[in-house]
DNA sequence: CCCCACGCTATTTTT
DNA sequence: TAGCGTGGGG
């Protein structure tokens, strides 16, 4: 039993104890049972689970491998592993890594199981892991098997389907009949779902869904195993709660099912991954799945001015399903939250770019704002706008290292130098560069697989030792073969740097990037050459490319003065003192395909709750009345989230400018055209201002004309007034 | 087998 | 706008 009365975090407490508020002590020393910490924004979540962490170890509750800590990002994972290891070894000697390797990811960790067992999972030793890239080729290979037409229903959104019952955790046979209908006719789905699970055994792969799925099904149906891991832990704990599928947490439920000492910590208001399986109905049943559990409330925010908060506060108050936090601060209050509207999108980057450089001049450094859109698509103009005025700044998140094409080609090269049946590498570089060995001779190849078995290289060579060489394919597949054979001798004699290097460019990868003149081959050959140099950290060539498959790790230079640019998506955990959020327009944000669905609109209002409560001192939201998008200028309303906001908490940017309403009159006849106009915006009852906007104008010259929009419907604006079509 | 022209479509993205 | 997949001609 725990025999540490709360009551002790006095004097003899560590600092780092006597440093938490009253419900964050509470958190952190309820250790016995089932724990829920629903945690605002911004009121400590991550460090309160950290010093639970420590004070388990501190009590000596546990010892570090008793206790299963599980995150989401890598980077939340080694931030916990060091935080609780300082503690450690302060008391300590001796402190190994291992001690520390059940603090992890959820796959990290699954995997390090599945390792254990992975003939109970139907997998052999040594098994390898596919990721996006993979599964998209295997998923298009066998939908196109099963006469599934491919340009119709793109692998990118079968693989969508089948990853997202495998985050349900369904079996193939569990996929219900309505469900594969919203997808594919009859029983396609369940059939492409299954052969494709059969295709990766053959591979003796797994993908990322499997990585959890795997041991669940073998902790359901295995008692013995099941029990081993279990009686491994004392303590479970859980950040980001919020955002774990099903099959994530049936695997939780499992492992925690014993002592059910669980704790979890998790912002319901801050779930924005149903697109990829989260669900939020995990963490509001928290309570009900482990009875007796101890509901936390962290509400003490210490981020944001309070303006800002009753701000996030009003928007995620609209949504109905969420467990209900009020988040108050003790922070001195500031400016009011700006809002604005802007002719275009290109007015709206001046604008940003011009004001994180009045902020900057009022002493805030660049590194402290952050605009923060919804799609990549918006960053576009940003960016542009940016370079022109040279203001630095730095884009967040998108195109990891290891998922540039450079990288994944001369990945696939080392692994298969490494591991010659690695088909999927096989078939990525056999052709890169040209070297005549095209889809005809690969078709051969795997129907010659289909009869005979083994890897597309070992079929290659029994093809060519029985036929000889004729055709120029042949040859060409000869020497192919042939340097991978070589490329192989590499791997086992030299050491790892120069065995890559030898291999990147006998293979002639190296030098197409060399001869190719299109502007970006120069930063793809440096992208290659570090990673040839990033391998001198490690060991072997088995180690790197496990590193790899787990650890897509964020390529990013150094933390120098510039202004972030990323998707809210990528914001969630980040904070800045000022923060822009542009392109709030209907359509845009919420986003087009969320506006039909309750559930997918309330994400979206939380994706506001997440971006709003990204700033500590100064927000702006903006939005345009038109934007460039996918090549042409899409005119849409003002968002319906900025109703939400509360007036008493705003200024209007257009208030303090020159006057924004253009009247005026079409200079010449116009039949329906797009024309340029101002309107009168109305936010609530009171407030107005002022938008400029664009729709449809029909009218003759000199007439006033009324503007039509696209939808229909019943618009906010209310007084409709042109200056004439392409008048900006 | 390779190349090019054409048409289609278009959130969010960790592991 | 751009990135991809397809299909026809060399």
């Amino acid at each position: 039993m725990n025999s540490i009365n709360p009551a002790a975090a006095d004097e003899e407490s560590p600092a780092w104890v006597r440093a938490l508020n009253e419900a964050q002590r509470e958190a952190v020393f309820a250790t016995e049972g089932p724990v829920l910490i629903l945690a605002g924004a911004g009121t400590g979540k991550t460090r309160t689970l950290i010093s639970r962490l420590r004070w388990i170890l501190h009590c000596g509750l546990a010892r570090p491998w008793e206790i299963l800590a599980v995150t989401f990002t890598n980077k939340a994972a080694s931030e916990m592993r060091t935080r609780a290891r300082a503690n450690w070894e302060e008391n300590n000697d001796a402190p190994r890594d291992e001690m520390w390797r059940w603090i992890g990811t959820f796959h990290s960790l699954s995997l390090r199981m599945l390792r254990g067992f992975p003939e109970a999972a139907g997998l052999q030793k040594g098994f390898s892991i596919l990721d996006g890239d993979d599964q998209a080729r295997v998923i298009k290979e066998q939908a196109q098997l099963l006469k599934i037409d491919t340009s119709q229903h793109r692998p990118r959104t079968l693989l969508e389907m089948v990853q997202g019952w495998k985050d349900l955790a369904l079996l193939p046979s569990q996929v219900g009949s309505t469900d594969q209908s919203r997808w594919l006719k009859g029983d396609l789905g369940e059939q492409l779902y299954e052969r494709y699970q059969e295709r990766l055994r053959d591979l003796n792969a797994c993908d990322f869904a499997d990585l959890i799925f795997h041991p669940v099904r073998v902790f359901q149906k295995e008692t013995d195993i099941l029990e081993s891991w279990r009686s491994r832990f004392r303590y479970i704990l859980v950040d980001e709660y919020q955002d774990i599928n099903t099959a994530q947490y049936l695997w939780l439920r499992l492992l925690g099912g014993g002592h059910k000492n669980v704790c979890a910590v998790g912002d319901d208001d801050q779930s924005i991954y149903s697109w990829r399986g989260a669900d939020i109905r995990n963490i509001l049943r928290f309570p009900t799945d482990f009875p007796g559990t101890q509901t936390i409330r962290l509400e003490q925010n210490y981020r944001s001015q309070p303006r800002i908060l009753r701000v996030a506060g009003k928007v995620i108050s609209a949504n109905t399903e969420r467990a209900g936090k009020n988040l108050y601060s003790h922070l001195p209050e500031e400016e009011p939250v700006r809002v604005g509207g802007f002719w275009d999108d290109r007015a709206e980057a001046a604008f940003i770019s011009g004001e994180a450089e009045n902020l900057r001049r009022n002493g805030l450094a660049y590194s402290e704002a952050a605009v923060l859109v919804r799609i990549t698509a918006q960053m576009r103009e940003l960016e542009e706008r940016f370079l022109a005025d040279s203001l630095p700044y730095r884009v967040v998140g998108g195109l990891r290292f290891y998922e540039r094409a450079e990288i994944r080609d001369a990945l696939a090269y080392l692994r298969l130098a490494r591991y010659s049946g690695d088909d999927l590498a096989f078939e990525r570089v056999v052709n890169r560069p040209r070297r005549g060995i095209g889809e005809t001779t690969l078709r051969h190849l795997r129907t010659a697989q289909n009869s005979t078995g083994g890897s597309l290289a070992e079929v290659g060579q029994r093809l060519l030792s029985g036929g000889g060489l004729r055709n120029p394919a042949a040859r060409n597949l000869a020497a192919f073969l042939s340097s991978l054979e070589q490329w192989r001798e590499h791997v086992e004699s030299l050491p790892l740097l120069d065995a890559a290097r030898r291999i990147l460019e006998d293979s002639g990868y190296l030098a197409m990037w060399r001869t190719d003149k299109s502007f970006e081959s120069a930063g793809r050959l440096e992208n290659v050459e570090s990673l040839i140099e990033g391998l001198s950290d490690f060991e072997s060539m088995e180690v790197f490319l496990e590193h790899v498959s787990l650890v897509m790790e964020q390529w990013q230079g150094a933390d120098e003065e510039r202004v972030s640019l990323m998707t809210l998506h990528a914001a969630k955990g980040l904070e800045f003192d000022a923060v822009f959020l542009p392109g709030w327009e209907e359509g845009v944000f919420p986003h087009m395909r969320s506006r039909e669905d309750k559930r997918d609109l309330e994400e979206e209002r939380r994706l506001a709750y997440v971006g709003v409560t990204r700033a500590r001192r100064h927000l702006y939201i903006t939005y345009a009345a038109s934007r460039r998008l996918h090549g042409r200028v899409e005119v849409q309303r003002p968002s319906s989230f900025l109703e939400l906001l509360p007036e008493s908490e705003l200024a209007f940017l257009h208030d303090e400018a020159a006057p924004v309403v253009r009247e005026g009159r079409p200079r010449e006849a116009v039949k329906r055209s797009r024309a340029s106009l101002a309107v009168r915006w109305r936010v609530g009852s009171r407030v107005r201002h002022e938008v400029f906007g664009a729709g449809e104008v029909r009218a003759q010259e000199g007439e006033w004309v009324s503007v039509h929009f696209a939808d229909g419907e019943k618009t906010i604006l209310s007084q409709y007034l042109t200056t004439g079509a392409g008048d900006v």
